[in-house]
DNA sequence: CGGCATATTGAGGAATATCAATCTTTGTGG
DNA sequence: CCACAAAGATTGATATTCCTCAATATGCCG
């Protein structure tokens, strides 16, 4: 049977020019093989609130994040809900999983999406072991994170959780390559307070307490202009990045 | 300069009798194979409350804990402990860490591990990619653990906490081939209350809560039998294993 | 401009932390 | 082997914190 051209294939050489070429897995590859990477990849594209994978899904595609930012998040039948995480660009999708999701992953913002074929990207792995590595790398590192989050939601009051919480985005956009400063918050009040094991009024009484106490200021509910670093690093009981 | 001898080595073929053979890092080795995994492998052993490695100290061994059970915890300045797992027999011990242990390791009850310095170590997972594979596989595992943990610590209370706790116990116990009934509990209130978030006074009258409720029995402090377990998974809002 | 979703603020109550006392277990030395 | 001290676990009384419910304010999109 004749293969038909695939779709959504994006012009050759795309890849070199990725903003998130530098961060995310395809940074294990040089130039001149991530052209294996871009042939097995399709780009995708979510609206706000769209879904990608629900929880217990087989995974045959893995993703990295090219724009807008995604949630992972699971839920009790009584509809309590957990935050594990949020993808920003450059973020891979699928790390935890062997071969079923284990989160719902969501589009917090519009977002783009690199996807790979698990299968394709099964072989891949093989032929180039630096992507083997660095998938690896990436895992160690997200266990941390979710370590770091369970003294966060175990031992942290409220504020501590939101201060460090500014933190953690901050440094990220950092890592990312964009401005570490005025921490920019494209998800509503409910997905921080499902991600921090609190309630969403608990969340804008924090937000309030760090505005008042002269720590941050809130532009607008998605801009928090952090004043005094400082200060909110003691207050989260971690060193200053 | 000549070599001495190494010291603390076992008996030659020692792995392939080993308790947890099927169950560690070993098991991605073929018998003929793991020979070249116990040439590197130094024997060490931990009493109760020992300290294995400390939050910051570089990362030069890896383990595999062959008996007894280990904690992994973080501190705040004030003296808040968030403890992210308990290690059972045919756990590893790094699996989050690059050249630093980001947590402390201490003994809960007397231990036995298997040590390999960490160069060693990644040279032989360069030589048997299975072995790689194992252990980015036992990454991802401890992952979905850690984000299981968010739930538990952000959106459960605490007797939903203990139930689960107990549940988890029980079933990697079972992994681990031993009975599963009985749930033993080697350590202390205190550290059931750093690893669920809680006080030991909460973990005590939890304890008590269930064991009224008649979903538990407790003959010791340290001997949980589950009486009701598919009330006590309803409760821990997971499937009953 | 109006309507709906989201965010903030307020009042009250429930749950868990804190403080304190008792009970139980463990380990040690006589 | 028993007595005793010390640590750990449980139970009780109280206080604080955060959640719940309700009202108001703000922003957003048609």
């Amino acid at each position: 049977m004749a293969q038909a051209a695939p779709l959504y294939r994006l012009p050759c050489g795309a890849c070199l020019d990725c903003d998130v070429r530098s961060m995310a897995v395809c940074a294990a590859l040089e130039d001149d093989e991530v052209d294996a990477l871009e042939r097995i990849m399709i780009s995708r594209s979510l609206e706000a609130n769209q879904v990608l994978a629900e929880e217990g899904d087989p995974k045959t595609y893995v993703y990295t994040l090219t724009s807008g930012m995604l949630r992972l998040c699971s839920s009790l039948p009584d509809g309590r809900r957990q935050i594990s995480g949020f993808l920003m660009p450059g973020d891979y999708l699928g790390l935890a999983d062997d071969d079923v999701h284990t989160r719902t992953s969501e589009a917090v913002a519009d977002a783009k999406l690199c996807a790979f074929p698990v299968r394709d990207m099964d072989g891949l792995v093989k032929v180039y072991p630096r992507l083997s590595e660095r998938l690896h790398g990436m895992t160690r590192a997200a266990l941390r994170h979710a370590q770091d989050n369970q003294m966060i939601l175990g031992r942290l009051t409220p504020v501590e959780r939101l201060a460090s919480f500014l933190l953690v985005l901050s440094r990220r956009a950092r890592e990312h390559k964009q401005p570490d400063n005025p921490v920019l918050l494209p998800m509503p009040r409910a997905d921080i307070a499902d991600y921090l094991g609190l309630t969403v009024e608990t969340v804008s009484r924090s937000f309030t307490k760090l505005r008042n106490d002269g720590l941050i200021r809130l532009p607008d509910a998605h801009t928090a202009e952090i004043v005094d670093r400082d200060a909110l690093s003691d207050l989260a009981g971690i060193e200053p990045h």
